[in-house]
Order: C-alpha cells, then structure tokens, then sequence
DNA sequence: TATTTTATATCGGATATGCGATATTGGAAA
DNA sequence: TTTCCAATATCGCATATCCGATATAAAATA
C-alpha cells in the first residue's frame, strides 16, 4: 500500500462524470484530472476506460474535425451515472461539509 | 470489471473517517458500511484495514471490556485524514450540489 | 514530400483491493 | 465446567486498477 487514502478506484465514474458535464475527448479528460488530482493519467489509464464506457453504451463518439474523438454521455450512460452518484452519495454524505469548507 | 463505477477502493479512507468521527470497534465499522452500501464488508476486508492502520499509528486501541477493541484516531491519523480528505475534495470537489440534493 | 508532433490504441505486468474460508480466543450461557 | 457464540485475526486467491512501453495514424510543419 503505497500510502493510506491512496485514493485509487473511482476512476471510471470521474470519467463518466466528466463526460456528462461536458463532451470531452481522451486528452481533455487527462488533462482535467490532471487538474484535479495534480498527476496527469496515462494513456494506458485513460483510453481503456473510455473503450470500456463506449463499448457498454454508456457514451458514444460525436462527430469532431480531425483525428480528435470527442464523447458524449448517452441516455443509458445518464441512467448510469445517476445510479453510481446515487452510491457514491450513501457512502460520502457526511463529506459534504468537508466539500463546502475546502472546495473553491 | 462488474459494472460501471463499482465504487471499490477508498475502503481505508472511509474506516479512518469513521474512526475518527466516534471511536469504534471492527464489528461497529461493519456495520456502519453496512448501513452505507448495503452490502457488510467481510472480516478479511475489515481487520487488515485495521491493523494496518494500527501499524502505521494512525489509530491506536483504547481499553474496553471483554474482547472487543476499540480504536481511537491518533495525532497523526488526524494530520493523515486531513491530507486524505483535501485530496479527496480536489478530486469531488463538484459533488458537493449532489450531496446536498441527495442526501438526508 | 519528409519530418515531427499529437491523439488515440493496445498489451503485459506490478500492485492494490476485497473476499471466502478458516482459525483463534475470550466471554456468555447452559 | 462445558458448550456455544461473537469478535478478532490471518491466509490465499481472484480480480480490478492503473501504469509504462510501444504502436498507429492523422495532422501540422518544415
């Protein structure tokens, strides 16, 4: 265990959150995390996962110039993610305060 | 991969922030992610948590009756967590409005 | 056109994660 | 005391998770 909290797992559902706020391609999404967690994923991290969320129907490619794939959430993919954040919400609701006091 | 956001990992994360919100014993830690996910993790999931938080002195055992142990957060459980949960807030830090909404 | 860059794709592997099964142990109950 | 039960402990394993390395391919640039 490299340290506690290592906070590892999730990453599909950040992705699929992601995608739902806004249409995003594979770099957007690294670079987002990036953002968020200060460590930008890995290619071998990221595509899969979204090969994965395609593949299940959860989102889906939308027309973009040039070689640049950008995804959407699809309705299935909604239905998902409302039930993962309806999960995710039972095991962190008391994390709300935290979330109000240190999030900008 | 089981389905889409299967909400594994954190597991050590969420039984340090347990710990240190009342001091609990392994069997009271079970049952309170019961109570979150539905599902009672097995002991072979819980008592290693335990121990390896012990061993990192991140909690340590406070005398109790009989053979149950309790475990209280320690100084430096406290500093970890706290590191822990700004991570954690920069990586959600846009749940909080599903939180709030979904949450009792 | 040739070269470089950028985005996507894939594969093998190291490690983490959590579970099932089982053992142990101390207290409660008969 | 003997039996039973409940809490703790441990081990091996299946699987998930993510990364590094590498490949491919299209576009940009020289």
């Amino acid at each position: 265990m490299e340290s506690c909290c290592s906070m590892k797992g999730f990453l599909t559902f950040i992705v699929l959150r992601l995608i739902s706020k806004k249409n995003m391609s594979g770099e957007e999404v690294r670079e987002e995390i990036r953002k968020r967690k200060g460590t930008r994923p890995s290619p071998g991290t990221v595509y899969p996962v979204l090969k994965y969320l395609n593949k299940s129907g959860f989102i889906e490619e939308i027309k973009h110039k040039g070689k640049i794939k950008k995804y959407k959430i699809t309705k299935k993919g909604k239905k998902e993610l409302n039930e993962a954040t309806q999960k995710f919400c039972m095991l962190f609701y008391d994390m709300k305060d935290d979330l109000s006091r240190r999030c900008y």
